[in-house]
RNA sequence: GGUUCCUUCGUCUAGUGGUUAGGACGUGAGAUUCUCAUUCUUAAAACAGGGGUUCGACUCCCCUAGGAACUGCCA
């Protein structure tokens, strides 16, 4: 049997870190068992849902290099894969249990409902969740309120008839057996909503079991509500799939993960500059590992490497250094080439650069680019990293030209003696020049520092910069000239 | 409040009855270096607590504590 697994995110906001961790998981999963990655749109919350929310997530499917094997876009044998295009069938399902006595139709208001919860609140009572008001309504009660909601316009929902006595074990791939008392279970779920969507449990229900998903890869949000679904699966009956609930990811403070907490969605990684290579690697590794020191993993490994037992219970925090420290790493296993083309964009974005490149803006990012590979975090530090090689500068406080055991008088005579020695500059090694300001400094009873520091800032304008004699190649004889001279011309 | 789940360095983790409890990020110190970064060396840092079981428990069982998730006509 091929498994068959499937990511169902609910299009009502950004891609988030969770969601891409559920997303990778049922990926890989899928690719390490030879199974198929079906992709499914739970578009069931009408109110929350929004087109670019869909769009988002093809943008984050995309980025990530995530295929699927089934789903929008590209079709399948089980489709459709967008909930909202298979409302009948829900419909159908939905009466299908009111038919057989798993559930029933509901007709309590908004207001009454409210109005129980509140209640509830108030007096703590250990029982929370609806009343079962309209569970045992007679025939004739119920066809009575049926034909008078119908007469104006309106459907009731259909809720799930839970059993009142009893248990139900969700089996779990990695928690074993997780039992639930019925009677614990949310009171009556309601399946159909009045605006005729299915809920989530009902269309997830449906929907897995007809596109014959054999896994269930989710977060371990769910597990409180596992009992239920095997009961739905039990009232339609049908056999559940296997299920593993993925541990959470969190922030810092052990919460789940949320805007406080910093980025969170896959469109600011993308942003900012995080490689999809970084952010599988390193998302795949909270949460699961191969063993004890290996951590580099491309895509390509994990798709094969990749199993179930490895994954930890325990829910694990997002740690953004980390992130960051992967990035670099993948940052700078890039070609030269590959780095410069994924950095343009930024440079462009920054206004540095136009778009389309010129060819000179090229070369220059060329030129730069072994300078910064070492440098960079995200590849949005790129714009700041190189502006200068693309903007003049400006030294608004010339105090910052003193290095930190100079003064005015100091600074002002090395800045002079550099403005003179540029011309020189460019026709020696960096070895040569090297040499010739040890031997100034010296001669000055200075460190080499000193002289670099107001060189440094004059050309680049800030005082930390990718080494500066590579640096003043890339901005040329007339440029590096100008500048050191104008910052001399300062003081 | 109720239900369910979880618990090894600050963080991610390895470990499956006998280990000096290993690695990585981060942090400290040092080296390299023109700044910053990179790189290298090095240090500090953990089995939540209490009971059992056992010749022997981080590993198995129980209890306690702490944390989290859920408790919607949201998913």
């Amino acid at each position: 049997m091929t498994t068959r697994v499937r990511y169902a995110p609910s299009p009502t906001g950004l891609q988030h870190i969770g969601g891409v961790r559920t997303a990778l998981f049922n990926y890989f999963f899928a690719k390490s068992t030879g199974g198929r990655f079906i992709l499914r749109v739970e578009d069931t919350d009408r109110e929350r849902y929004s087109d670019e929310s869909l769009q988002d997530l093809f943008d984050t499917m995309n980025w990530l290099g995530l295929d699927w094997d089934e789903g929008p876009e590209k079709g399948g044998a089980y489709g459709p894969y967008i909930q909202s295009e298979r409302s009948e069938i829900y419909r159908r399902y939905a009466h299908k249990l009111v038919e057989k006595g798993y559930a029933y139709y509901c007709f309590c208001s908004e207001e009454r409902l409210e109005a129980l919860r509140e209640e509830q609140k108030n007096s703590k009572s250990d029982h929370q969740g609806y009343d079962r008001h309209c569970r045992d309504l007679s025939p004739e009660e119920q066809n009575a309120k049926l034909k008078e909601f119908r007469d104006a316009g309106k459907e009731p929902v259909i809720r799930f008839k839970l059993p009142l006595s009893g248990a139900t074990v969700m089996e779990d791939l990695l928690f074993g057996k997780i039992t639930r008392k019925n009677s614990d279970i949310s009171p009556d779920p309601v399946l159909l909503k009045s605006d005729g969507f299915p809920t989530y449990h009902l269309a997830n229900v449906i929907d897995d079991h007809l596109m014959e998903i054999t896994h269930i890869l989710r977060a371990q949000e769910w597990i409180p509500t596992g009992p239920l679904h095997v009961l739905l699966y039990r009232a339609f009956g049908w056999e559940p799939p296997k299920y593993c609930h993925l541990p959470m990811v969190m922030g810092k403070d052990g919460q789940k993960l949320s805007k406080r907490h910093g980025s969170t969605s896959a469109r600011e990684f993308r942003e900012s500059g995080y490689l999809p290579e970084a952010i599988i690697n390193y998302v795949t590794m909270v949460g699961w590992s191969y063993d004890d020191k290996t951590e580099f993993f491309t895509k390509e490994e994990l798709e094969k490497v990749f199993s179930l037992e490895k994954i930890n219970k325990a829910p694990g925090v997002f740690d953004y250094k980390k992130l960051d420290w992967f990035n670099g790493q993948y940052i700078r296993k890039l070609s030269p080439e590959d780095l410069a083309a994924r950095l343009m964009p930024y440079l462009q974005k920054a206004g540095l650069c136009s778009d389309p490149a010129t060819e000179k803006e090229k070369a220059i990012l060329a030129g730069a680019v072994p300078l910064v590979r070492e440098r960079l975090k995200k590849l949005s530090d790129i714009s700041e990293m190189i502006r200068f090689l693309f903007k003049g500068v400006s030294v608004d406080d010339k105090t910052i030209l003193i290095p930190k055991n100079g003064t005015p008088e100091t600074t002002a005579d090395i800045l002079r003696w550099l403005a003179g020695y540029t011309e020189a500059f460019f026709d020696r090694s960096d070895e040569e020049n090297e040499a010739v300001l040890r031997a100034e400094a010296e001669k000055r009873g200075v460190k080499i520092g000193d002289l670099l520091h107001p060189l440094r800032v004059a050309v680049t304008g800030t005082p930390v910069s990718p080494p500066i004699f590579e640096t003043m190649r890339l901005i040329g004889k007339e440029t590096s000239s100008e500048r050191v001279r104008r910052a001399a011309g300062l003081f």
